[in-house]
DNA sequence: CGTATTCCCTGCACGC
DNA sequence: TGCGTGCAGGGAATAC
């Protein structure tokens, strides 16, 4: 699930239970996801109080007074606050116990998600090298067309790129070049000031609008089944191949870029 | 430096 | 029913 809206919308849903609340214990119950846990983690959360919960690009920061957990979701993973009493499943990787006697457990079948950690004082070294945040004050089509300037890659493949701007997935960038009108394959450096313009309005408004969407989810934050996919109704070319454009009606083609599916109108894109 | 490819992992839908 | 294949929303590592 996470793109950007996904990852903020578990940020809203997991903060107020979390927030000023002491940490009494992490489980892990494996030592590794994608990377290797610190295991210092056992020993320097418990007893820490909880100060803040933020988000950066798709990665979800938990602050403590030494430092702050470094969570990423990858493709699979999700966060859920628990009351006591719910037994631990196949890919409940870890736990944060909680004063309240919530827990915050963590959940990934494919494990591409981490946990890591950030000193108080240091910028981890997978944050150093992000793009702007696309809903923040210093993303526009101006950035977008300066910075694209003699770039050969799809421009699809450029937005996508978390140095760029961050928290733009696979799903949203379809949407999003869907609404400025423009093909995912076209070449970054080609692209026009105007349509840049257009795609930078469009993935503030969908990303903006997911992220509204994906509250209806908040109320069944507690719940330990899974969330509806509240979006997918409302997609207009992403999963749609062959389906008729909802604009013009020609059927909506699928074609593979870098090995990901790439969706786009062949009418209504150029 | 930018670009394209490969790979990490499990689950699921599909065809035979 | 079982088995093989391809695919999945992220992104780092690697090879040009």
């Amino acid at each position: 699930m996470p793109e950007l809206p996904e990852v903020e919308t578990t940020r809203r849903g997991i903060e107020p239970h979390v927030l000023g609340q002491r940490i009494e214990s992490l489980l892990l119950r494996r030592p590794d996801l994608r990377w290797p846990i610190p295991d210092h983690l056992v020993r320097t959360l418990p007893g820490r109080e909880i100060e803040a919960v933020r988000r950066r690009a798709k990665y979800l920061l938990i602050d403590t007074e030494p430092g702050s957990m470094l969570i990423h979701l990858g493709m699979s993973g999700s966060l859920r606050v628990l009351t006591p009493g719910f037994g631990a499943g196949k890919h409940d990787h870890y736990d944060l116990a909680l004063g309240s006697g919530q827990v915050l457990r963590y959940n990934d079948p494919r494990r591409f998600g981490c946990l890591l950690w950030q000193a108080a004082d240091e910028t981890h070294e997978l944050l150093a090298a992000l793009g702007p945040e696309p809903l923040g004050d210093t993303f526009d089509g101006d950035y977008l067309y300066s910075l694209s300037r003699g770039r050969s890659a799809p421009v699809k493949a450029f937005l996508m790129d978390q140095s760029v701007v961050v928290g733009v997935g696979n799903i949203y960038v379809a949407e999003a070049l869907f609404e400025a009108g423009i093909r995912p394959t076209r070449a970054a450096g080609k692209v026009s000031r105007a349509a840049y313009g257009a795609v930078a309005m469009a993935i503030r408004r969908i990303l903006a609008y997911a992220i509204t969407r994906g509250g209806t989810t908040l109320r069944d934050f507690l719940k330990p089944d899974g969330e509806p996919g509240y979006f997918e109704q409302e997609l207009s070319v992403y999963g749609r191949a062959e389906e008729p454009c909802r604009v013009c009606g020609k059927p909506i083609k699928q074609v593979v870029q870098s090995n990901r599916s790439s969706f786009y109108c062949p009418s209504c894109q150029k």
